[in-house]
DNA sequence: CTGGATCCTATGGGATACTG
DNA sequence: CAGTATCCCATAGGATCCAG
């Protein structure tokens, strides 16, 4: 840390494990389904959609299906009639959740209410 | 948690504190830009552009001034020509470092690697 | 009930040039 | 050096309707 120049250290494009964090989860929705299955356990498309009133079943199904293929989310087909799905969180997503419970809680004692809305302005 | 039914306590739209956490957060640049300035300590502009050689002036601009607003990031300008400008981490924006760290490994043990490249398509 | 198909827009972000 | 001004664009996300 003191005996490389700065400018010699720089560059964290390749190899920056936050980048692959920010690649999944720099999104609206990602964490929040994941603490919200967390929360409430085995959940339908239904539930999902009516615990966050403000998404789209599109942008829901979607963000479920990225999910779903990280591997931190799995999805149950029952074959009825009507279809039933069923989703919760797989043991590797439940090991992101103390993450995610620390990440709220900081938010909780340090940031600003934004009364839900997620729409927030950073640039211009 | 076991005598409510799930449709009472659902919607999690006013007081979710991950929702905070998300409206600052859910974009390409701020966490990044946290573990860059916790990793390399006071770093000037242009520091910053070389460490993350993939943003550009404006929108580092941007999310520099909101992380100020927030109280995360230092802003100090020195009256000199040519002007001199440095940014470090505030005492709050410390106190999320061991979070975004956590985060950060946990990346790294799970998530493919992206080598760099933020844009993600989560949806369609 | 689960979600796909369509259409649409807001905006986050990029590139470049320029200024005090 | 430290940004701002401009212009531009891709796309994440929203609304709605429809289908198995």
């Amino acid at each position: 840390m003191e005996d490389v120049k700065k400018s010699e250290k720089y560059s964290c494009v390749a190899t920056c494990p936050m980048r692959n964090v920010i690649a999944h989860f720099a999104n609206k929705w990602s964490m929040l389904l994941l603490v919200i299955l967390d929360e409430f356990g085995v959940m339908r498309f239904n539930e999902l959609s009516r615990a966050i009133p403000d998404i789209s079943p599109k942008v829901l199904s979607g963000h479920l299906k990225t999910l779903e293929a990280i591997g931190l989310v799995r999805r149950v087909l029952y074959a009825e009639v009507p279809p039933r799905v069923e989703y919760d969180l797989t043991g590797l997503g439940m090991t992101l959740i103390p993450i995610l419970d620390e990440l709220s809680e900081w938010g909780r004692e340090h940031l600003e209410d934004v009364s839900g809305n997620l729409a927030k302005k950073v640039v211009d």
